[in-house]
RNA sequence: GGCCUCAUCGUCUAAUGGUUAGGACACCAGGUUUUCAUCCUGGCAAUAGGGGUUCGAUUCCCCUUGAGGCUACCA
C-alpha cells in the first residue's frame, strides 16, 4: 500500500489562522494515525501579499504547539529558514523552474494556452458577461492565436499569462472523503490562468504540481478549495498523473455565520497565546470543531487524538467558533497540568502585572521589596489553580498576595447579620490564638483545627470566624480559603492584615 | 447572476429507518464549602418548512426556504 502522506501548506501572509491551525492539525492526526509523514509546504507564490517574517514565525508556533511536521521547512536559531527532513525547504517561490518546465509542457501537449490579453478586456468582457447575467469566464479569444502570432507576440515582449484549456464538454466527478461524490460540468468552469506575467505560477498549478511531485497521498483542506478541485483534477488528468484523494474541512465560522475573519475577534493563533490558553487547550478546541470521535469522550491528548482520529468522524457543517467552551477545556487542562509547568507559563504574566520582577534565578515582589523563590511562586498559583480558566487571569487574581495594602470597602467584612462589634471581637480573638503561634504551625491544616477549636470554644458559627479572616487576608468577594493563603502569607503579613481591619471596622 | 456545499438544543455535536432525539459547554436551581471556584445532583432547551417512499422517518428522494463558499495574473 502507497505511504500516508499529508501536507500543510499555509501561505506566509502574517500570521497563522485557527482554521489553518485545524487544517494543519487534522493532517498530521491523519498521518501520525496512519504512520505516514506530514509535510510542511511554504506558499509563497503570490508576492504582494508576503508578509516579512512570517514563515519563521509560523514555523515557531508550529513546533509550539507540538504538531511535528517531518519534511519541508524549518527554521534554525537564528530564525533562517532551512530545509527540514531529507527534502527541502518547500518553498514554492524557489520552485519557479520546476513549474515552468511543467507548464511548457502542458503548452506543449495543447492543455494550456498563452494568453495576451489586457486587464482592461478582461474586465470589461467581465462586466458585460455580468450585465447579460451570465457566469463571468474567460472567452477563450487567446486559444485562436496562431503559432506565429504567439510568436511574434513573445518577441515583442508582450505580457501574458497561461491558460489551462478547459474541455467544454463532459464533466469532472470525483469522491471527496468528508462530502462524498461530487460532479462538476466542465462547460462551468473557466480557463484557469496558471502562470501569472511575473512567471509565478498561481495556487492551483503549483498546488497539482507539488503534491504530485511530494507524493501526497491525501490532500486535506478547507472547503473554499471545494469548487476549484475539478480544476486540479484536470491538471492531474493533463500531466497523465494519478489525483491524490480529497478530503474538505468544513469551515470555521463567525457568530453570524459568515467565513471566520479577523474583523469579528480574534483569530491568530498568537492571540490566543497571549490570552493565556494552553496549546494542548487550543489543539483539543479545535479539534472538536468538526470532528467527533463517536463516544462521549472530550478530553484528549496529542497521543489518543493520533489514536482516535479518523476522516469518518469529520462533518459537514461549518461550525461557529466560539471559545465558551474553550475556556472550559482550558481549565481542565490547567487543573491537570504538572504544577511546576504551569507556574512556568504563569510568571511572564506576574511579571507583566508588574507584580514581581526576575533578579537573576530570583524574583523580587515590586511592592515590598522582597525576594522571593520559584517554590514560593508555585505555592501562589497552586492557590489559584483550581479557579483558572486561563493564564492570563493570574495576575488580577493573586494580585492580593503581593500587596501590603489592600484596598476594600469594610462592610465586605461583615458576615451575614453580625455586628460590627462582634465582627471586631472576633478578628481580635484570631489574632490572639494566632500571635502566639510558632511560625512553623502556620501551616493550612494546623491553622484550620487551631481556628476550630476557636470557634467551638467560643460557641460561635464557623462563618462567623472565617469568613472576615478571608476578608482580612485578600480584601475579595471570592478567593481561596484563607487558612491556605495564611501558609503562603506567612505570619507577619498575617497579623498585620487582621490589625488593618481591626483598625478600619 | 452562475456553480458548489450545508441545515439536530443558544453553541459544539451523537443518533446513518424503530431512542422518552443522547452528551458536552453556557444558563438556571439544589447540595458540599466561611466566600468564589472546583466537585456532585437536577432542570431548561433542537430535528427549518412542505411533499413523497415506508408499517414506521432526524435518517432516503424531491421542492421551498435559509445560510455559507467559490466565481482574480489571492491563496
Amino acid at each position: 500500500m502507497k505511504k500516508i502522506r499529508t501536507r500543510f501548506a499555509p501561505s506566509p501572509t502574517g500570521y497563522l489562522h485557527v482554521g489553518s491551525l485545524r487544517t494543519a492539525l487534522y493532517c498530521y492526526l491523519f498521518a501520525k494515525h496512519n504512520e505516514g509523514d506530514f509535510v510542511l509546504r511554504i506558499e509563497d507564490t503570490d508576492r504582494a501579499r508576503y508578509v516579512e517574517g512570517s514563515i519563521e514565525n509560523l514555523v515557531k508556533i508550529l513546533d509550539f504547539m507540538g504538531l511535528e511536521y517531518n519534511e519541508g521547512v524549518s527554521a534554525d536559531n537564528d530564525g533562517k529558514i532551512v530545509q527540514k527532513g531529507n527534502f527541502g525547504p518547500y518553498m514554492q517561490s524557489e520552485r519557479l523552474e520546476i513549474y515552468k518546465k511543467y507548464v511548457d509542457e502542458l503548452i506543449e501537449n495543447g492543455f494550456a494556452y498563452y494568453c495576451f490579453c489586457s486587464k482592461g478586456r478582461l474586465d470589461e468582457m467581465r462586466k458585460n458577461q455580468q450585465l447579460q447575467k451570465q457566469a463571468p469566464m474567460y472567452d477563450g479569444k487567446c486559444q485562436n492565436l496562431s503559432k506565429e502570432e504567439i510568436q511574434k507576440l513573445l518577441d515583442k515582449k508582450t505580457p501574458y499569462v497561461v491558460r489551462l484549456k478547459v474541455p467544454k464538454e463532459g464533466f469532472v466527478e470525483f469522491k471527496d472523503l468528508v462530502y462524498g461524490k461530487i460532479r462538476i460540468e466542465n462547460k462551468t468552469i473557466d480557463d484557469q490562468v496558471i502562470m501569472k506575467s511575473d512567471g509565478f505560477p498561481t495556487y492551483h498549478l503549483a498546488n497539482v504540481v507539488d503534491d504530485h511531485l511530494m507524493e501526497i497521498s491525501h490532500v486535506i483542506r478547507g472547503e473554499e478549495w471545494l469548487p476549484s478541485t475539478p480544476k486540479h483534477i484536470l491538471l492531474y488528468k493533463a500531466f497523465g498523473w494519478e489525483a491524490p484523494e480529497f478530503a474538505h474541512l468544513p469551515l470555521l465560522l463567525n457568530s453570524d455565520k459568515s467565513k471566520l475573519s479577523k474583523r469579528q475577534g480574534d483569530v491568530a493563533v498568537e492571540d490566543f497565546l497571549k490570552l493565556g490558553y494552553l496549546p494542548e487547550a487550543l489543539l483539543n478546541f479545535v479539534l472538536l470543531l468538526g470532528w467527533n470521535p463517536k463516544t462521549e469522550e472530550e478530553i484528549f491528548s496529542l497521543d489518543e487524538m493520533i489514536k482516535r482520529f479518523d476522516l469518518s468522524g469529520v462533518n459537514k457543517a461549518g461550525s461557529i467558533f466560539n471559545t465558551e467552551k474553550l475556556d472550559w477545556i482550558n481549565g481542565m487542562y490547567i487543573r491537570k497540568m504538572d504544577l511546576d509547568e504551569l507556574t512556568k507559563l504563569c510568571v511572564p504574566f506576574l511579571i507583566e502585572a508588574k507584580l514581581i520582577e526576575q533578579i537573576d534565578e530570583k524574583y523580587k515582589i515590586k511592592n515590598s521589596g522582597e525576594i522571593i523563590d520559584f517554590e514560593y511562586i508555585k505555592k501562589v498559583i497552586a492557590l489559584e489553580r483550581e479557579r483558572m480558566k486561563k493564564i492570563s487571569e493570574i495576575g488580577e487574581s493573586v494580585k492580593f498576595i503581593f500587596s501590603d495594602e489592600l484596598d476594600y470597602e469594610k462592610e465586605l467584612l461583615i458576615w451575614k447579620k453580625m455586628t460590627v462589634e462582634d465582627v471586631k471581637n472576633n478578628l481580635q480573638l484570631v489574632f490572639e490564638e494566632l500571635k502566639n503561634l510558632d511560625e512553623n504551625n502556620f501551616q493550612s491544616d494546623k491553622l484550620l483545627e487551631i481556628l476550630n477549636n476557636l470557634v467551638e470554644k467560643n460557641e460561635l458559627k464557623r462563618g462567623e470566624v472565617f469568613w472576615p479572616l478571608r476578608v482580612a487576608l485578600t480584601g475579595l468577594k471570592g478567593s481561596p480559603g484563607p487558612f491556605e493563603i495564611a501558609e503562603v502569607l506567612g505570619k507577619a503579613k498575617v497579623l498585620k492584615r487582621i490589625e488593618f481591619a481591626i483598625e478600619k471596622l
